[in-house]
DNA sequence: AGAGTGGTGCAACAGAAGTGCATTTAATGG
DNA sequence: CCATTAAATGCACTTCTGTTGCACCACTCT
């Protein structure tokens, strides 16, 4: 049993063929993937399979779904420490406007916000966007 | 000449019987609206109109599209003060998982991020999800 | 081996976004 | 006021993402 089977065993997840490719294929990208990302990465691959894999993966804490604003969702393996289902890991998200790729800030939570009276919080979403890393010639 | 022909008059925007039905709609609403909103909302509405409408009023700093995400983009007229083209107006908005309507905050503004180094930041957006105050019996 | 559960493949659909082109509308100049 | 002309609109069509139904296949358990 690899690590990958081990960790998808433990989210009760079944580790069949597919499901340990599509995470490997996550695992080795530095930024975060979009069902289409996947579906080219593969020559044998199904739309559907692939939607409802990381559908699974999401459901399971495997996996995270991240809304860059580019109206085409995106999604990321979770870290070690992420708690993505209980209490939202509420780190932020960087979207680079001249390669496109959008990548998991993980150390960088976002900061608390006073709503007003009435306005209950449950979830948040902060995405900043700009030049990465790899883009910009630092 | 009325206050909104003035208005669109001042952002360079030919005031059309259209535009301005669109932006009495959009003035009327608490909530930003996508452009099936809008298209339900009148019955003789054309979608590419519309879409090219609210292109136009974008670019022009009238209204702002928002990314709350549900995936459907979403837009609001920009306040008074609000200088969405310049420096960005970054003020946060509200999704509400219940009545499903958007919201800026528009007195909320996003805090400033540091970001890792060599990632230079243009715009940013911070969505909150939760419950809105019609919905919470605050 | 057979039953049963869950995963996969195929087909089809829904909805939003976007484009090309013909036609209408409205501002402008004579 | 009418003709000219550019902008706005309407219509048809396409693309892309996301989503579902259903049949078939793979694996597990008895
Ligand atoms: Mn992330
Ligand atoms: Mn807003
Ligand atoms: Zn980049
Ligand atoms: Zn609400």
């Amino acid at each position: 049993m690899t690590e990958i089977e081990k960790t998808l065993d433990n989210k009760s997840v079944r580790p069949t063929a597919m499901r340990i490719l599509i995470y490997k294929f996550m695992a080795g990208k530095q930024n975060a993937v979009a069902l289409t990302d996947i579906e080219n990465a593969f020559e044998k691959a199904e739309r559907t399979t692939l939607y409802r894999t990381l559908k699974t993966f999401e459901e399971k804490g495997i996996v995270h779904q991240i809304d860059d604003g580019t109206n085409i969702s995106k999604f990321a393996l979770c870290q070690p420490g992420c708690n993505c289902e209980i209490d939202q890991d509420l780190h932020l998200h960087f979207h680079c406007g001249q390669c496109d790729k959008t990548v998991c800030l993980t150390e960088h939570k976002i900061p608390h916000i006073n709503l007003p009276a009435g306005y209950i919080a449950e979830d948040a979403n902060l995405v900043i966007k700009g030049i990465c890393d790899s883009c910009s010639d630092h």
